[in-house]
DNA sequence: CGCTTATGGATACTGATACTATCCATACCA
DNA sequence: TGGTATGGATAGTATCAGTATCCATAAGCG
């Protein structure tokens, strides 16, 4: 298919396909002739998958393009992968917090982690939002969200197993790279799920509780 | 307190904060002469969550003054607050699905909805997220993860849960202020907290079960 | 064959966002 | 009393995610 029709049907418009196209998001189409490419499916798809993560996740095309390399390597483990699309997603925060109460959330954050059995590298991008996120709520007298951490931390698990479970009995493909996308996939767009769900939720018990006090 | 000293204190650079206090998401200093203003406490308070929601939260300033006027209401009722915080954090998504996709999505959506009992309103800013993304996932040929959908949302009543309960019943303060200011810390820096849980607890199994597979 | 439209590729432009920088008249501080 | 700080206004900057324009060529139609 030509441009005109992968636009038609992604609804992307031309100009955005030729900028995906320029970034290197989306491989070039097959040239036919100097000034003629036909794209394939795996062209719409990706297309697809790109907009998805850019929309939907609100990820930055930059790392749109970090992902989507990972993915297409095959040399790269599918825990690397899972990096990648983790850094991808975490915004580098500059150090916002005080250095004292840094050092009062790392420690709780590294005894949280203990006590459930979570080993992660000390650089992992999620650790220090976790810690600066801590501190913070220390710091804004918000010490009873902090007491709740463990909870958090134990529902959290529940999630992630059941997002394995997901990923690793697909029902019908099992390629590697099928396997990745949708880990991948699950990854990042199961942030939006979540997140949304639990807005949803929030608004329905909030509704009951607040609609008429203050 | 001056300007400099406040911003010695929080960390912000002056421009900064002139910045903020432009816009209006700070409250002007009280002014001890035409060029001479005095900041308190309370403004050095509000710096620091105007910093936990742009830097932590990625809270779009224009956002996190229409949360902070909804804060500083005292005719809006709780939950119309908690309406304000949700906008904020969901941006405002075009729909990119086709339409038979999106009225798929929203049958499945609304069923979700009414098997959890969770009534809301069909404007929520967070549903039609949750449909465009069921959507993206459906045309992805990402069922799988549909299908979890309903444990999900299971685990993530609990996470509310926690949630009201951490926020109904306070330790110490309990005046309607405080209790609004730790709902909306609660929904915004919440979401900050589940999602670096979720990526710490995935990258623990994800080490444990891919580093070395592709 | 000729004519309109579409295409690939390159370059330039735009609008939004979140700051930064400068200026200036005045005020505080040593 | 002179150097630094301040409030308020205005202007400038960097980044991001597209849009727009151009051009030479190619495709499709009559």
């Amino acid at each position: 298919m030509r441009i005109a029709e992968l636009s038609r049907i992604s609804g992307v418009p031309v100009p955005t396909i030729k900028y995906y196209l320029r970034e290197g998001l989306l491989p070039p189409g097959e040239l036919t002739s100097p000034n003629q490419a036909s794209y394939s499916e795996a062209h719409l798809r990706r297309l697809r998958l790109i907009r998805a993560l850019v929309d939907l996740a609100q990820v930055p095309v930059a790392q749109v393009k970090e992902v989507l390399e990972g993915l297409d390597s095959d040399t790269m483990s599918l825990h690397d992968k899972i990096g990648r699309a983790h850094r991808a997603i975490t915004p580098q925060r500059q150090l916002t917090s005080t250095s004292d109460a840094r050092e009062a959330a790392t420690t709780q954050a590294n005894a949280l982690l203990a006590s459930h059995g979570w080993s992660v590298e000390p650089d992992a991008p999620a650790l220090n939002t976790l810690i600066e996120t801590i501190a913070a709520l220390r710091t804004l007298q918000q010490d009873h969200l902090v007491s709740f951490l463990d909870s958090y931390a134990t529902a959290v698990e529940k999630f992630t197993e059941l997002e394995v479970a997901a990923v690793t009995s697909p029902p019908g493909h099992t390629t590697p790279d099928q396997i990745a996308e949708s880990v991948i996939l699950g990854t990042i767009l199961g942030e939006t799920l979540i997140s949304s769900l639990r807005l949803l939720a929030q608004e329905s018990i909030s509704a009951n509780r607040w609609r008429t006090t203050q």
